[in-house]
DNA sequence: CATCGTCAATTGACAGTGTCAATGTAACCG
DNA sequence: CGGTTACATTGACACTGTCAATTGACGATG
């Protein structure tokens, strides 16, 4: 044990905890998890973690940060294997609910709706913004190509508000009459798609062998 | 005061304990309510609201069935005053995003999302169920007349998705660069009302098959 | 090597929580 | 009027997050 505590070692007690603490989470919701029981899953005595972090509050956020930086790495990933924006566009929203389905847990942790303003932990706003940013840039791509008809940063906001919507109500147990997440989410992409599409004009949807129409 | 409490004299102090309850969450969040401050806040000690509800949970519970009564007598009276589906499928849009934007509290507490099961409390069931009848009226009504070009619970989901993911996001602070959901909503309203028209080349009524434009 | 300073880890409180159980209290019946 | 009984109140209790005091171990210093 070194004298005092080297940035690798805060870092891995931080790490080694937050794991434990998402899989608490996710078994017994925030509330169910004591700082005790919390302790005691990594092996030490109840205020070590204080030391390493400010506040119960504190290692929620820093549980929640780990997983929108989960989803921004999967989504970057999208984004970079797919250059073509429609295409690009509909894969990302295929990964936003995909992921949401895979890990339901963490997708409802990260959304967990705190009175506490989440601007006090900045690597979490940081998360936020960076699961944001790929969607974001498809939707200018996408309209530079005229593909959406739409100012980008609102449809952005459109797109992202349907798939958001579509993963709470699954994950609230809201969807009715056999609808799953799943058999909706094709129906969901298809009308984002629709939506956010420019508004007239039938789109010629030709491979990229046609040349780009640019109606603006 | 009577021997034995009347059902009048039961759902009174239910109602006088909800309307304090809903006020504290609203101020304070579920967390920071404390049932002693509650029992405080009608006049009473602390273990007598356990006369009239079973737990905290159970009052939360209430509390939430009560805003989702609102919210359904909201959108029945827009659905009742508004016979043309088309002009009703819009209005029922803004109604709902209105009501979030007018009692965001509310709001939050209606969808705070907990790992306890809302079967348990019927009550709360059957007002969430009452609150989405007439979306689902007026999207089999539209889909009747050839507005919609969805299966009518389908376009429903979707309808609700878009409305409560831009209700979320705003609610959670999470819209950017100067929007808000009152600048939002008309655009997507109008993404949603192109999302679910129906396409202009078929009908397409069979949801089994894919109904989509994908382009590769 | 002995001593010390220092920081991390542990343990000892404490105020506050939800809720069970015992106690009080007042209205109606006889 | 006393007794019964439904309600209200108060007395615990186990448990929570967290402050403060205590312990423990290591490197530096004599």
């Amino acid at each position: 044990m070194p004298r005092t505590l080297s940035d690798a070692d805060l870092a891995a007690f931080r790490d080694v905890l937050c794991d434990a603490a998402e899989a608490a989470f996710a078994e017994h919701g925030v509330a169910g998890v004591t700082m005790r029981t919390l302790a005691d899953l990594v092996g030490v005595s109840r205020m070590t973690p204080y030391r390493y972090y400010e506040d119960k509050a504190a290692i929620v956020a820093a549980v929640r940060a780990r997983g929108f930086s989960r989803l921004a790495d999967v989504m970057e990933a999208v984004a970079e294997a797919t250059p073509e924006p429609a295409t690009r566009l509909h894969r990302l929203g295929e990964a936003y609910l995909a992921f949401a389905a895979d890990h339901p847990d963490r997708y409802r942790l990260m959304h967990e709706i705190a009175q506490d303003d989440e601007q006090r932990y900045p690597d979490l706003v940081r998360q936020i913004r960076r699961s944001q940013q790929p969607l974001l840039d498809a939707c200018r791509d996408a309209a530079d190509e005229g593909i959406v008809g739409l100012d980008p940063v609102d449809a952005m906001h459109v797109l992202w508000a349907g798939l958001h919507g579509l993963n709470a109500l699954q994950l609230a147990d809201k969807l009715h009459v056999g609808r799953s997440a799943e058999s909706l989410a094709p129906v969901m992409l298809a009308a984002l798609g629709r939506g956010v599409s420019p508004s007239r004009t039938s789109p010629a949807r030709t491979p990229g062998a046609d040349h780009e129409q640019d109606q603006r």
